[in-house]
DNA sequence: AAAATGATTTGATTTAAATCAATTGTTAGT
DNA sequence: ACTAACAATTGATTTAAATCAAATCATTTT
């Protein structure tokens, strides 16, 4: 017991030392936020800093998979490609979110860049014996997990169950509220995609896409700053139009 | 330490003991396989029994979520209900599977029961406990989960982007698929769900499920023996319709 | 600045699936 | 066995969104 406390009080020391993870803004975000200041230097070295820039792939679906990945600065689109080209994203990811799930060795989706991109990229198996030896850690990936599970629950409704003009209204709130989240500014809202990209996102096309958003615009529900900056007027409204 | 021993032991010496969790038929489709025997015992008692008879609900979204369920017997619906009456149904749920997903101390979704189910209920606070003191269980719960998130990750490119006779052809394979996993009959196929239960499930109505089921069937490609029950002619043909 | 390329919007037309409506099949109750 | 209630199919029509087509707007490149 003494001798495990003098270790402590090593690590508490080397604690001070300027790592990766002690000067990442975005720890509050993700997985590793459950970490002590003394853990982040062992973390830190089981990753490792990646940067990719706007449309490069970071994996694709048919890659095994090997890396898992934690985004730290910018955005990634995930989505599945059929084989006749179709494109189903499946999600536009944040700052502090974690991806690479996989299934049978394989990726279950594509991930590509939106913009610069900076990631932490873990080994799977490293990070595996990482989780072993930290309960914590675990726990929290549990949860991130569950809780990304729900999200994507909700989407099934969104693309089985809603309107155009709902899936349009929603996925407008949903980037606002998101913005909240993270403290940017969620209004206006810049979006970093294409209307292609949206279109794809909410199993729609790219016309009815904008002509949802004209609809939006000519009742005066929001406002259309640029074609990527748009300001929402009324929220209240906004909300009652997608359940 | 000497006590925990002694416990230990006294455990391990019970071990014999018949609990409702040595007997469960199911284990080793759930994520409580990874016990072992002298486990089961203290298993069991963090978590009860319960049934329910068909169409009898298991909870409502609007519910504050207090406990985790584990199918053992029967089939379970879980769905969300749009202010409007629309409904999506986000799965059909077999033995095994782990259930009860939450957001904000809400569940994300209601469950119902199709037919006779029999499920263990875990109080998530106790589960939570002890999951921090067994690793092992921890693993297996991130594993299904993000296993869980994968195949609802798939469900969203079949909701965004396939056609209807793609939807209904990947519906039948996809429970054949399941049934040959947890070693029951996977031809024919019985269909536990209603024909309005499989529109929910796909994001089509119920005309629609009819009509594409009789032009699988006029074009051989299933037969369907009963309405409930189906079996798959040219598991290839059905393959190559739904990409 | 002009040209070229790409992104977005707007318009006209088509179509897949929804809706509306009726019939047939199936199961349960008396 | 007969009726009632529910489930599933089939047909006719409508419609929301896709597709096809063109124009406008924005961003690079020369």
């Amino acid at each position: 017991m003494l001798k495990s406390a003098y270790i402590m009080s090593n690590i508490t020391q080397n604690s001070e030392e300027i790592t990766r993870c002690s000067l990442c803004k975005i720890r509050s975000y993700s997985f590793c936020r459950c970490l002590h200041e003394d853990e982040l230097k062992v973390f830190s070295n089981i990753s490792s800093e990646k940067k990719f820039s706007d449309k490069e792939n970071i994996f694709l679906q048919q890659n095994s998979s090997k890396n898992l990945y934690n985004i730290t600065k910018g955005n990634v689109k995930i989505y599945q490609l059929l084989a006749d080209g179709r494109i189903q994203i499946i999600g536009f990811l944040y700052p502090g979110d974690f991806f690479g799930s996989y299934k049978k060795g394989k990726y279950n989706y594509s991930a590509e860049a939106i913009g610069d991109v900076k990631v932490c990229v873990f080994e799977e198996s490293l990070l595996n014996q990482h989780l072993e030896k930290n309960m914590k850690l675990a726990k929290e990936l549990l949860h991130m997990t569950s809780h990304e599970l729900t999200l994507v629950q909700d989407r099934m409704a969104v693309l089985g169950k809603l309107k155009a003009n709902e899936r349009v209204a929603k996925f407008l709130l949903n980037i606002s509220n998101q913005r909240a989240r993270i403290n940017w500014q969620d209004n206006p809202i810049s979006l970093p995609m294409t209307r292609q990209n949206v279109a794809d996102y909410l199993g729609l096309t790219i016309e009815t896409v904008s002509r949802e958003i004209t609809e939006l615009k000519t009742s005066n529900i929001i406002k259309v700053l640029s074609s990527k900056q748009i300001y929402i007027n009324d929220k209240e409204k906004l909300s009652s139009l997608c359940q």
